[in-house]
DNA sequence: TTCCCCGTTTAGAATCGTTCTAATATATTG
DNA sequence: CAATATATTAGAACGATTCTAAACGGGGAA
């Protein structure tokens, strides 16, 4: 135990000082709550109470600039299944989603299990970025 | 042509009766605009001007309300691919879509063309409603 | 046909997630 | 430590959508 940084918040500044991003107290504490553990799905809303619980002080206009930094840096992606929030994923690999609105729950589907078939080709003009799957829950009845 | 009301307009009206939908001016014109042609996507707003151009005078509220209750009704899905608004798609049957961000357009992709293998089995105590894919284009460089 | 009821429409206000503004604070470098 | 560029923040602004409550009108009953 060190008077200050684990190694894990060691890596998580040097990870954020390669994406040109200044290891600052905000970004440093969300950081830590995003990458610590495994894959999260998050919102803005919801990290910034996360943060506020943990006693992280900062505002809400910081974790969405954070959350925005850290996707233009890779280190996230924003998954779109739901029109009301915008949830962000720390899982930036080629991978899918369960979706159970009732809950409003996020479930990662390794991109490796599955294969699309049959899809046509792009559009003239335009290319295929992504190609992301979203699988619809409800409660069985 | 009869004074009022083609073989269409007479179906669509038998359709939103048989819907419990009053046959409104409103909900005729949009219909109207909704499903005289082809597969469509149209956003409250879009659809809001169309009708405006079309000479049909209705609220933005009566759109959204309309949109819903179409929705409700199975005549028009929901399609989430953009967090910034809300898509309708007058294909209700069972298919996918490219999505091409820079210009905020939908394109249909057949669903029996595409098969997709080794999804997970839903998690206890939910069961799928839908699978849902999205081939996010880019402008070719 | 006229009347009446209740579903429908509507303008405008409210809500909600998100973004913007511009003043303040802080990380970094010399 | 000083200088500078960046980052944070409160609160306003924004855009899509929903809500409210008053006016309207479809359509069955008489
Ligand atoms: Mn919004
Ligand atoms: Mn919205
Ligand atoms: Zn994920
Ligand atoms: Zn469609």
């Amino acid at each position: 135990m060190r008077a200050s940084g684990s190694k894990a918040v060691t890596d998580l500044v040097q990870r954020l000082r390669t994406a040109g991003l200044r290891p600052t107290r905000q970004r440093v504490a969300l950081g830590r709550l995003l990458f610590s553990s495994g894959d999260r799905h998050v919102t803005a809303e919801s990290l910034h109470l996360e943060a506020a619980k943990a006693g992280a002080q900062l505002s809400l206009a910081t974790v969405y600039n954070t959350l925005h930094q850290f996707t233009a840096s890779g280190l996230l992606r924003q998954v779109v299944v739901d029109g009301a929030k915008t949830y962000f994923d720390t899982n930036t690999g080629d991978h899918h989603h369960f979706y159970a609105e009732d809950c409003a729950t996020l479930i990662d589907i390794p991109g490796d299990a599955v294969v699309i078939d049959g899809l046509p080709k792009a559009p003239a003009g335009m290319e295929i970025e992504r190609v992301e799957v979203v699988v619809r829950l409800k409660p069985r009845v």
